[in-house]
DNA sequence: CGTTCAACCTGGGCGC
DNA sequence: TGCGCCCAGGTTGAAC
């Protein structure tokens, strides 16, 4: 589900908590049903207990508390994946609740859970020092962040790969932040074929793109992220996205593409689906003709 | 370097 | 009603 819109407004949700102290924190679910954690839970709960949250970052799809203690600080990194949602108000569910932590505003001395809620469980949650927090988010495992990617970045990173543009757009070293429905979203409106190859792409569909990630992506964040289908995906005050009115070709296979009517199609690439528009998207961004 | 597949999970929708 | 199958916003590691 998360994506960098998503992520991006977790992170604006959970902002006004930053100088809360973390009180006490909990596993609701149990080692029944365990997400994946680095350490184990209760070396975690151990970690955070007491520290005060004195940051939030994103860095691609990932959100990084930053916790801070007299003398250190660590980082809890999260990785939402599928299913998974920060939350200030109470969860969709009771089920699937997979870490409660509470938080004590410096001035209200009032008690606020913040909750990482996840249905399919498939989200991680890892407990780093700065070092750690290098090697999980650093520029070894990320590129640049779609917010503000340059032609250049993209040019640099994938002008030589033999791969489908759309594959190469999901690669997060590459890029950082883009995701399934944003790569479908991006691409047609640069009107480029999601099978096309990198290394034919001419520098200024290089360019292009970069723009129209960049534009894609910030307006995504401004309507607050995609909630599609089941609705699953909400904001950390639990209202729903609205990108999802803008999508074009995202889920919308045999409807009319928007722009032209033809009708919209879906392929398979890498083992995730691909939609596009044939009309719109014929362009394979030849370097010449 | 690439691709392909399986795995990690829950749950909704569909055809029978 | 139920069963089996396919699908879903992501990432990782193994095999080739």
């Amino acid at each position: 589900m998360p994506e960098l819109p998503e992520v991006e407004t977790m992170r604006r949700g959970i902002l006004h908590l930053v100088g809360s102290r973390i009180t006490g924190a909990e596993f609701p679910c149990g080692p029944k049903r365990p997400i994946s954690t680095t350490p184990a839970p209760a070396a975690i709960v151990a970690g955070i207990r007491g520290g005060r949250l004195s940051a939030v970052e994103r860095f691609g799809k990932r959100l990084a508390l930053e916790i801070t203690f007299p003398t250190r600080q660590r980082w809890l990194v999260i990785e939402p994946r599928m299913t998974g949602l920060m939350l200030v108000v109470p969860p969709p569910t009771t089920d699937h609740v997979r870490l409660v932590m509470h938080m004590r505003h410096a001035r209200e001395q009032r008690q606020h859970p913040l909750v990482f809620w996840d249905q399919r469980g498939l989200g991680t949650l890892r407990l780093v020092d700065a070092r750690g927090l290098d090697r999980a988010c650093g520029q070894t495992t990320l590129g640049p962040d779609g917010l503000v990617v340059t032609g250049d970045d993209l040019s640099r990173a994938l002008a030589r790969s033999r791969r489908a543009i759309k594959v190469a757009l999901l690669d997060q070293r590459a890029v950082a932040g883009i995701g399934n429905i944003y790569a479908a979203e991006i691409l047609h409106r640069t009107g480029l074929d999601p099978r096309a190859a990198c290394h034919r792409l001419s520098r200024q569909v290089w360019d292009r793109l970069a723009d129209m990630t960049r534009a894609v992506l910030a307006e995504a964040v401004r309507l607050e992220g995609s909630s599609i289908g089941d609705e699953l995906y909400q904001t950390p005050a639990r209202r729903l996205g609205r990108f999802q009115q803008r999508h074009r070709v995202y889920g919308r296979t045999d409807q009319p593409c928007p722009t032209c009517r033809t009708a919209v199609r879906r392929i398979v690439q890498g083992q995730r689906s691909t939609f596009f528009c044939p009309q719109c998207q014929s362009r394979s961004g030849r370097r010449s003709s």
